[in-house]
DNA sequence: TAACTAATGACAACGAAATGTCATTTTGTA
DNA sequence: TACAAAATGACATTTCGTTGTCATTAGTTA
């Protein structure tokens, strides 16, 4: 597993995520790098999505009642949150934040982190 | 269905949750609500919760990463946010909202609710 | 108190997401 | 070109949360 092998299959799945710039869920990128290599297996995806995510390509995020996304590293570094879709359950970026939220804190918790997912209709869907 | 009774365990599950005072999960509902019944079953916590909810006492709330978490009806009726935190994996309410979401939205998208979930360490485990 | 039946709880079973397995294919190298 | 092994993909299996089932228990009413 040390070493590595560029196949059909991984670039496929790197390019949809390129393409999409928005986070992909699993099934998501099985559809859209099935549009490269036809015949492409789920388990594939699966093995593609975490070897990116050694490779420190791809982090996964966490999305409120739905399985987790994927999105590129190199986007993710950047401070951001999501969209979602409610008709077409797509995630979208969303740039920029609130701020501000240390005075929300509770006396004696301590902030980490934070997530802010905005949902309604995208433009495809509105 | 249409006829109810009081049961000590749906008792135990109402007080369960005015008690806590901070959404819960199925897991810790049980293991709060089994300090009064002894011997409570899994299964009658989901019978409850889902009575609960139908009476409409109490509501769902999905999480980030997590199994769904309900709340009172008249906590939720308040717009507010979740602290979750990651020692302890409990959630509590969080008064107050940034605010000034509509200016993160992109064009052409419709911005319908947003869910903003805190993250770090509660009190007791700082 | 007796009787009716809703409610319980133990167990099985489900659906979805993710992983294990392994014969076959394909890549990189000698 | 041929070989060794990484990668694939079909299938089985696991895991987790939740629901179905049903004999038994326990509220409620007469």
């Amino acid at each position: 597993m040390t070493l590595q092998r560029t196949t059909k299959q991984l670039q496929a799945v790197q390019a949809a995520f390129e393409t999409a710039g928005r986070p992909l869920s699993i099934e998501e990128l099985h559809a859209l790098a099935a549009e490269q290599v036809t015949s492409l297996g789920v388990r594939t995806v699966y093995r593609a999505v975490r070897r990116l995510q050694e490779l420190g390509d791809v982090v996964a995020v966490s999305v409120p009642g739905g399985s987790d996304r994927y999105e590129l590293a190199t986007v993710a570094s950047h401070h951001h949150h999501h969209f979602h879709c409610t008709a077409c359950d797509r995630f979208f970026d969303i740039h920029g934040c609130p701020g501000g939220l240390h005075k929300l804190v509770p006396e004696g918790f301590q902030l980490e982190h934070h997530e802010l997912t905005l949902s309604g209709l995208c433009d495809s869907c509105a």
